[in-house]
DNA sequence: AGCGAGCCCTGCGCGC
DNA sequence: TGCGCGCAGGGCTCGC
């Protein structure tokens, strides 16, 4: 549930409290929310004890802390760099807190964070679902040398953010490069927008507004997009996720992120989503709800028709 | 390659 | 009042 500007306000608010910050306590307090660490990584705890944090660091969906290295000598195999994995899952939130008040109710994992100027803070990761984690996790170069990342210049990932494309909100992302995956595959546009490997960020909210506003049906074959409406609909991606990120980006105070599922989910400004039998915004006409990928999809009949190309598409070789 | 199904999980709202 | 069910869905694996 947690999309790419949900999870950029997380990032963004937990920037200026972790940066320079040094591990001082790690209590697991549910093993659930350690689904994505590897034990070849060591004990999560130790690993990560002891250790400075050098940002905060988004893809997509995923959040990370990459972390100084240990002070002490490691054998040669261990010496890549490393990062503090976070994925919020469904319901997952990272929230600041002063140290030695009573956890939330679904607190998983409890950091203890010493800033250098600003004192010491509760890191509480909290998940009611526990689809989300941590996971302490090897970084990797990048493939194309560009940041990882929105937030930090390092050209390295986690190595389970690798396979995950870039978002459309990230400098480096290949505007060229999507535009010729959409021509050259086989599937349809949702499925392709949901799709973290070849697009990143993007959920089920996030997708219906998107090709609501672009006026392009959830079914619709990729291949047959002509090139101005997949410029339409990138586009339209992206203004969806700027707006929604800035009207996140002031519900949060600095100091404290708390982004809730419920009412943080910039929901009074959806046009599409949730909203079948109500008018749409546009024609007037009710939106429609129908069930796509398992899950949800929310479009307008009118608006959004599946349009055919003029000319039929060369079989595929 | 791509797709459907299944799995992980909890809270909520519904019908009976 | 309460029970059981369906639904919400991100990411991943498995099998076709």
């Amino acid at each position: 549930m947690p999309e790419l500007p949900e999870v950029e306000v997380v990032r963004a608010g937990l920037e200026p409290a972790v940066t320079g910050s040094l591990i001082t306590d790690v209590d697991v307090l549910d093993e659930r929310a350690l689904t994505r660490h590897e034990k070849t990584h060591g004990d999560f705890a130790a690993s990560l004890i002891g250790r400075r944090m050098l940002g905060a660091v988004r893809r997509g969906k995923f959040l990370w802390v990459p972390l100084d290295r240990m002070p002490l000598d490691r054998p040669p195999s261990d010496e890549r760099d490393r990062a503090l994995l976070i994925h919020l899952g469904m319901s997952g939130q990272v929230l600041l807190r002063e140290p030695g008040i009573p956890g939330e109710r679904h607190v998983r994992i409890r950091l203890v964070i010493e800033h250098p100027e600003l004192g010491e803070f509760a890191v509480h990761f909290v998940d009611q679902r526990t689809f989300g984690s941590m996971a302490v996790d090897a970084l990797v170069p990048t493939p194309d040398g560009a940041p990882g990342g929105v937030g930090h210049s390092a050209t390295t990932v986690p190595s389970q953010v690798a396979h995950i494309a870039r978002d459309p909100l990230d400098p480096a992302f290949d505007d060229a490069g999507f535009y010729r995956a959409l021509a050259s595959r086989r599937t349809t546009v949702k499925r392709a927008l949901l799709d973290q490997s070849l697009i990143s960020g993007i959920g089920n909210i996030y997708a219906d507004e998107a090709l609501w506003a672009a006026r392009v049906h959830f079914d619709q074959p990729v291949a047959t997009l002509s090139r101005p409406r997949a410029r339409a609909l990138l586009a339209e991606v992206r203004l969806v996720l700027q707006r929604a990120l800035a009207e996140g980006g002031t519900s949060f105070d600095a100091q404290y992120v708390n982004v809730n599922g419920a009412s943080g989910y910039f929901s009074h400004s959806l046009n599409a989503y949730g909203r079948q039998g109500q008018p749409c915004p546009r024609c007037g006409r009710p939106l429609l709800r129908a069930t796509f990928m398992n899950r949800s999809s929310h479009y307008c009949g009118h608006c959004q028709r599946i349009r055919r190309p003029r000319t039929p598409q060369p079989p595929a070789p």
